[in-house]
DNA sequence: AACAAGGCGGGTC
DNA sequence: TGACCCGCCTTGT
């Protein structure tokens, strides 16, 4: 992938992200396939790594596809993002996500 | 230059 | 359900 297309498409994924909505919540493929490459996934990931921590984008409402939280249990990251998630309704049961309403 | 590791995903067994 | 493997691309050493 051409440098310039690589930053066309963190481009992408940042537009995307920053239009995720309350409560919403994607995965690193779906967000990978939205911003125009489904196999890139995986950068998908380094992208949100390199995020300020003041940033005002919702990384939080990225999971990965089976619904769980990527970083490993117990960790500074995992807690912070599973307050921010129980505040948009989710809760985590077993390492699952789910919505704290519906059923 | 070579290799390992990553906030991953899909498929198989 | 869980443990693998394999493809992908960027970064760090």
């Amino acid at each position: 992938m051409a440098n310039q297309e690589t930053e066309a498409f963190k481009t992408r994924v940042l537009f995307v992200l920053a239009h995720l909505e309350e409560g919403e919540i994607t995965s690193y493929g779906e967000l990978a396939r939205q911003a125009g490459n489904a196999r890139y996934a995986r950068l998908v990931g380094q992208i949100l790594k390199k995020l300020p921590s003041d940033t005002h984008l919702p990384w939080y409402r990225v999971v990965n596809s089976q619904h769980r939280i990527s970083f490993i249990e117990g960790t500074d990251a995992y807690e912070r993002q599973k307050v921010k998630l129980e505040q948009e309704g989710w809760i985590v049961v077993g390492q699952k996500l789910m919505q704290k309403e519906a059923h």
